[in-house]
DNA sequence: CTCTCTGCAAAGCATTTGCACATTG
DNA sequence: CAATGTGCAAATGCTTTGCAGAGAG
């Protein structure tokens, strides 16, 4: 991730540009799919007195500014990820790694639906989930919403 | 729903069919997308001494055979509706409204994508945010995933 | 200087679990 | 009967929040 996006992000925002938002930013730089823990583990290597809390408060206005996406899935802790390119997740059920993919044709599906509907200011989200390669033994969970 | 196929379902599963599951199957069969509390209230109205654990086993087990599917987005409580046809989601992110819709082609993407990678026992969902038609003013959130 | 942010610790919710008793097949 | 399911209540895990002091602009 480009820091000066992020940095220029929070200074064009009303948000205040504080050394634990940029070391929060500099955590999903490496363009993983991480939870709020690991990124507290991460920024606590710069900052070790920064709080669960803090984590919690910054990624949320970072969502806000369209700077950080979220990734729930049924139950555990979210994962948070840099908002670069428009993706799509696959996941393994069994191990729970995630991946980000491309997907030609979903902006137009979704985007025909949502306008059937009536909806404005619309997103939308492909979750494929499976058992991976490594994987492909064992029991089977199900749903992908 | 299909009675017939719930109790099947459940017989021919190692899981015995209780009052207490049948209800469960009974309070989704009006093909909502409910709360695990607000299936509770259904339940208790013919069976006043239902526990939410139970609620919450039961539609464990219900997923598991896969007569039940969870729709769980962002923070707030999941959702539980019964599995009939294959369909996507539409969730106003201001009222929280969510809607089943049909998508042509969605199927073929997810599974060419799942075959690249080697996935198998794939399943796949596709969720539409915005903001429906009686939500047309008002402040914004983001991703979907 | 003023307003926003942070750390800490406590609270909040949704969901899960241990245990003794009730029920199913 | 033997195995599985249930109610109750406590525990858990993730996330949010109130408050008083620290820091940004």
């Amino acid at each position: 991730m480009d820091l000066k996006t992020v940095d220029a992000g929070l200074l064009q925002s009303r948000y205040r540009l504080t050394k634990q938002r940029a070391a929060v930013l500099r955590a999903l730089g490496d363009g993983g799919h991480l939870s709020a823990e690991t990124i507290l583990e991460k920024v606590r290597t710069e900052l070790p007195a920064v709080s669960l809390g803090t984590i919690y408060r910054t990624l949320d206005i970072l969502r806000a500014i369209g700077l950080v996406q979220i990734f729930s899935f049924g139950g555990s802790a979210a994962r948070y990820e840099a908002a670069l390119d428009k993706h799509h997740h696959l996941l393994c059920t069994n191990c729970r790694t995630l991946e980000n993919v491309q997907a030609d044709g979903v902006a137009e599906i979704a985007a025909q639906i949502a306008a059937t509907k009536g909806f404005s200011d619309v997103d939308y989200g492909l979750t494929i989930v499976g058992r991976c390669t490594k994987c492909a033994g064992k029991a089977g969970q199900n749903g992908a919403n």
